[in-house]
DNA sequence: TGCCGACATTGATCCTGGTCAACCGCGCGG
DNA sequence: CCGCGCGGTTGACCAGGATCAATGTCGGCA
């Protein structure tokens, strides 16, 4: 419904890169679907069952209130699988930040994916844990310092680092307003720890001082 | 305050009341070991390796920052498993609420338990996912009610719940001070949503109330 | 049964981050 | 090429919850 071909020519370059993917076992890979930044992966309540692994783009996973409030408890980069659930239904929803591709793997229900899965699991699993840390126990500052170093280290630990989201979906990640993760931004970059080399990419100077803010 | 000290005592067999449980298949049933209140079943960088599960009591699984800020990711109540990990050390520390009992289960590395261990990682997935949106996004008097009605929830939907653990255990999960979970615990009870039968026990009285709050 | 200490409640004040609002700047379409 | 709109930044003010502090109460044990 939402996935459609897309011109792969229009897409900027760091989002073409080719990664390292264990291919699963014992399910059916599907073609790769594409979903133009802001569609619908799936919804909140859906039939689960398939698996997605991000080829290109980046995926949020979110929750929202009755009033509009969204937590999202996730970014998916490239190389990374989601989909996962504790039964058949889907309990939050997943959206294509930018122009994404996402690789489908169906999997026959009478094969046992528990062994593959389960790393992934438990993986995400302490990721959430670890964000609980974060939501519950960091202030604003501490906050963005902590995730400008996950996204550092989720992209090889280098200088340079992209944000594929917004500064809305940052604040939503991090249980902060918009206004704040820019106020936050600039403090850091008058403190000279980071530079804004544009909206969505910043280069860390002081990883240490980041470090040591981040927790 | 949180006592360190490691106190495994092993119980005398007529104290070990077995409860109805799924026992785990593959692995080697330790007797139950019995830790006191506020006694450290596991640390952060030990080895894991072992599943332990609750007999009676009810345990804390938390982190620390450098400060001493806590935050409590989980509780587990009877029944409960816990104890596994996305690699081979405890990034979490589990202490004895109350005093507890906990069957030990000792997995021989040869035998395969992710048939049995991917369900339990997906459920404290989800419970974590549904945490973050809480402590994310909503204020003070929603994550009480969302609090009450977990633990409501997770002793069979009764209007008496049991707490098992203090107020500081409450607020270090909920991301509040011990403070402010007790104004809002006492403006529950001035507004007749809750009673308080003792510090340890309330007695829900407008559950749709409380379920309009907690979202 | 009474005492003590830990835990909990309540009150006063402070401060971080939210809210409301104005403005900026870039990219896109007319 | 200009103007519009969206996303981001910045500022002023506000409020929810933290902090600091005093008091209350329960429960365990002598």
């Amino acid at each position: 419904m939402y996935a459609q071909a897309s011109a792969k020519i229009e897409l900027p370059s760091h989002f073409q890169q080719p990664h390292p993917s264990p291919a699963f076992e014992g399910a059916a890979v599907q073609p790769v679907s594409f979903f133009p930044a802001g569609t619908e992966i799936y919804a909140q309540g859906e039939k689960a069952g398939v698996l997605y692994q991000v080829e290109f783009g980046a995926v949020r996973i979110y929750r929202l209130l009755a009033d509009g409030r969204r937590q999202i408890s996730a970014f998916h980069l490239a190389g990374e699988i989601f989909g996962f659930e504790a039964d058949s239904t889907h309990h939050f929803f997943a959206e294509a930040i930018n122009s994404t591709g996402v690789r489908v793997y169906r999997i026959a229900s009478a094969t046992d994916m528990s062994r593959q899965l389960l790393p992934l699991a438990l993986k995400g699993l302490t990721r959430a844990q670890e964000h609980l840390l974060v939501l519950g126990r960091q202030n604003a500052i501490e906050r963005v310092a902590a995730f400008l170093l996950e996204m550092a280290d989720r992209q090889g630990g280098l200088r340079q680092v992209d944000l594929p989201m917004s500064r809305n979906d940052i604040g939503d990640y991090l249980g902060l307003t918009i206004e704040t993760v820019s106020r936050v931004l600039t403090r850091l970059k008058e403190k000279g720890v980071i530079r804004l080399l544009s909206l969505r990419s910043v280069e860390i100077l002081k990883r240490d001082t980041l470090l040591a803010m981040g927790e």
